[in-house]
DNA sequence: TTGTATGCGTTATCAG
DNA sequence: CTGATAACGCATACAA
C-alpha cells in the first residue's frame, strides 16, 4: 500500500526520470527504480547489510534481518542481476541449446531442467541451434555475452570453433542426449548405437524377417540407423531403409511408410526413428487398410508418452527425457560449486517395451 | 591461431585465474577473460573507442575502425553485456511467460518471437507458468531482476500483484492471444469469443442439430465455450458439453469423447478445444468404429500444422501463430525505441477452414 | 554482527 | 572523431 502506482505504461515513450515525486517511502535515481541503498538508508543500515540479507540471511542478527526485510517490502526493491552477477562473478544464468523448441522431447528436457535450476536461483536462456552446427556456434558466442554459469548443450557435434569457444570460456558444460568417451566436460544420455542394435535383436528374436527403418537425417538418428542396420545384416537381415528431411513431422512419417512401400515392403516390421514419425507411419497405413501390428509393426522411438493409447505399435524404445533435464542440471550446479565431478559420462540407459494393451 | 586454448575443463574444478601464461596477445586480468581494455590497449586506443566500434560503428574513423577489429578478433574478445546492461540501463533481454514449453502452440510462437528479437540484437529469457497465475507473478518478479528491456505475457488474466509489479516497473509490456479493451499495454491477439460464436455459427449453418464441446478448463478455451454454447442456445439448440482439466494431451482428448459418448451424444458435430484434444477425440472414434465424419464431425481449434494429414473433421480453427510471434516482437520493439504506439490493440483475426482434402 | 573501501566491465556525458 | 571522468548497482575482502 506505500508504493503508490502513478507510473502509466499507456500511450507515452519510456521517459525514466519524468514521473514526479511518488509515495511516501520510495526514493528515486536516475534509474528510477529502487536500489540497495534505498532500502539500506529507511532500514537504517548499510547497504552491504542488505545484501547480506537477501544473500546470506544467516549472518545476520535476527533483529536486523527482520527490519531490512520490511524495508525491502516497503520499498518494493527488486535486486537488480545485473550489478549483482557483474560484481560477483556470477550471473546465475545457464545456457541452454537444443535442435527445436518444437520438438517436445527436447522441450519437455529443459522444462525440467528449467524448474530444478530455478530451485536453485538459476535462470535458463534457450537458445534453437535448428540442427545447425554454425547456428549453434553463433548463438553459443552470442549466449556467452551474458556470461552464463554453464552452458547445456544436445548432441556431441559442434563445430571446432564453438568447441574452442566453450574451452577457453572455461566455463562448466553439459553435453545431452548421446554419450561419447570424449565430452567436452561432462555428459548426460544413452548410446544410440545401442538402441539401434537392441531394436534389430528385438525385432530378430520376434522372427521378423522382412524389416525396414525409417529414419531422420539428424545425428543421433543416424548412428540408431547405422546400429539397426549393421546388427541386422550381421544376423543375416537386409534392411530396407527410408531417409526423411529434419525437422520431422508427422507428415513426412506418411511419407516415410509410402517410401518403403513403393520399395516393395509391404509387411513386416518398421523401426521409426521418432514417435512423431510413427504416429504419421500408423495414419499413412490406416489410410491405406494395412492392419496394424498383424501386417506392419511399428516399433517407435520417443518414449511417446500416449503410446498405449494412440499406437497399436510392436513396441516402443523408452527413456526418461525428465531425467536427462534434471540430471544435467544438477551435474551443472556441481560444477559450478566447484566440486570435484565424480564421473563425466552419466548413461540414463533406454529400454524396450512391448506393445502396452489399450 | 593467436589464442592458445591452454585452458582445460575436464575433471579439475573451476580455477580462473590459476592458468599459465598464455597466448602471445591476450592479456588476463582477475576474472580471467579479455575486456574492453585489453582490446584497447592492443589497438592503442582508448576503451570507449571499441565500445563504440561495436555499437556505433559508424562513429568511428574507418582506419580506427579496422584496427581494433583486428584486435577484437586476436583477442577473442566477448562483450560482456552483464556490464553493458548495467552501464547503459539497457540489458537487451526480453522476458517471456508462456503456459507450457511443451504445448507446440506457444512453443511455436516464442520461436518466431524470439527469432525476430535476436536479429535486433536481443535475448529472450523464458519462463512456464503452468497456466497459474500465482506461480506467473513469481515468476515475473524473479525475472524483472534481470532488468529485461521488455515482457511478453500470454493472456490477459494476471494477478493483481502481478499487474502492479509490471506497471511499477515500467516496462514495455505485451500480452498475447487474446484481446481485452484495457490491455496492460499493448496487446496481440484474436477474440475467442468470437472464434466461439463463429464456429457455432457454422456448425448451424451446417444443418448439424446435435452438437457437443469438448473444452479444457484454461481461461481461454473457457471463453470459447461460453461464446459457442451461448451463441447455440441462441439458435436454440443445447450443447452437450465435456470438460477436461489442463495442460491438456492426446489421452485427454479420448476421455473427452468418451464423457460425451457416456453423455448419450452419439452423432453430431463436436468442437475441440485443442488440436491435441482432436486427435485424441479421433483417435477414440476410430476405436470404437465411430466414421468420422460421416458420424461424427468434428472441429479441431489450433491451426493444425497436419491437419489435412491426420484429421478428417468437418474443420479446423485457423490463426497464425507465427504472426503473433513476430507482432508481438515488433510492438516490443517499437515500445522500446521510445515510439509512440500507434495501435496498442492488434487483433490478428481468425478463420475457420473447411476440411481439406488429402 | 556490521561497516568501509574498492572493483566488476561497460557506457553517458562532456571536453578536446 | 576521440578521450577523460564518472557513474551503473552490487558483492568481495578486510577491518572494526
Amino acid at each position: 500500500m506505500s508504493i503508490s502506482k502513478n507510473s502509466h505504461l499507456k500511450g507515452n515513450g519510456r521517459s525514466p526520470s519524468s514521473s514526479t515525486v511518488d509515495g511516501p517511502l520510495s526514493s528515486r535515481r536516475s534509474t528510477g527504480s529502487v536500489t540497495l541503498d534505498d532500502v539500506a538508508k529507511l532500514a537504517g543500515v548499510s547497504p552491504i547489510t542488505v545484501s547480506r540479507v537477501l544473500n546470506h540471511p544467516g549472518k545476520v542478527a535476527a533483529k536486523t534481518l527482520e527490519r531490512v526485510q520490511q524495508a525491502i517490502v516497503r520499498t518494493g526493491y527488486v535486486p537488480n542481476l545485473l550489478a549483482g552477477g557483474l560484481a560477483s562473478r556470477r550471473s546465475r544464468l545457464i545456457a541452454a541449446i537444443i535442435p527445436s523448441i518444437s520438438n517436445s522431447v527436447y522441450a519437455e528436457t529443459i522444462q525440467f531442467f528449467t524448474e530444478r535450476l530455478l530451485d536453485f536461483g538459476y535462470q535458463v536462456l534457450l537458445g534453437e541451434s535448428g540442427y545447425d552446427e554454425l547456428r549453434e556456434e553463433k548463438l553459443i558466442s552470442t549466449i556467452l555475452s551474458r556470461r552464463p554459469d554453464g552452458v547445456f548443450l544436445t548432441g556431441i557435434n559442434h563445430s571446432a570453433a564453438c568447441r574452442k569457444i566453450l574451452l577457453t570460456a572455461d566455463i562448466p558444460v553439459v553435453e545431452t542426449w548421446d554419450l561419447t568417451p570424449t565430452p567436452l566436460d561432462v555428459i548426460v544420455g544413452f548410446s544410440h548405437e545401442q538402441v539401434g542394435r537392441s531394436v534389430a535383436r528385438f525385432l530378430y528374436e520376434k522372427q521378423y524377417q522382412r524389416i525396414g527403418i525409417v529414419s531422420a537425417a539428424d545425428q543421433r538418428a543416424t548412428i540408431r540407423e547405422k546400429g539397426f542396420v549393421d546388427e541386422l545384416r550381421k544376423l543375416g537381415i537386409d534392411v530396407t531403409t527410408s531417409l526423411v528431411p529434419v525437422p520431422t513431422n508427422f507428415r513426412l512419417g506418411r511419407v516415410g511408410l509410402a517410401n518403403l512401400l513403393d520399395k516393395g515392403f509391404h509387411d513386416g516390421a518398421i523401426f521409426f526413428s521418432s514417435d512423431t514419425l510413427a504416429q504419421g507411419g500408423l495414419e499413412e497405413a490406416r489410410s491405406r487398410g494395412i492392419t496394424v501390428p498383424e501386417t506392419l509393426a511399428i516399433v517407435g522411438f520417443g518414449d511417446q508418452p500416449y503410446a498405449a493409447y494412440t499406437c497399436p505399435s510392436l513396441s516402443t524404445v523408452r527413456f526418461d527425457r525428465t531425467e536427462i533435464g534434471r540430471r544435467a542440471a544438477d551435474v551443472l550446479l556441481e560444477r559450478i560449486e566447484g566440486k570435484p565431478v565424480q564421473q563425466n559420462i552419466i548413461d540414463v540407459g533406454f529400454s524396450i517395451v512391448e506393445r502396452e494393451t489399450t
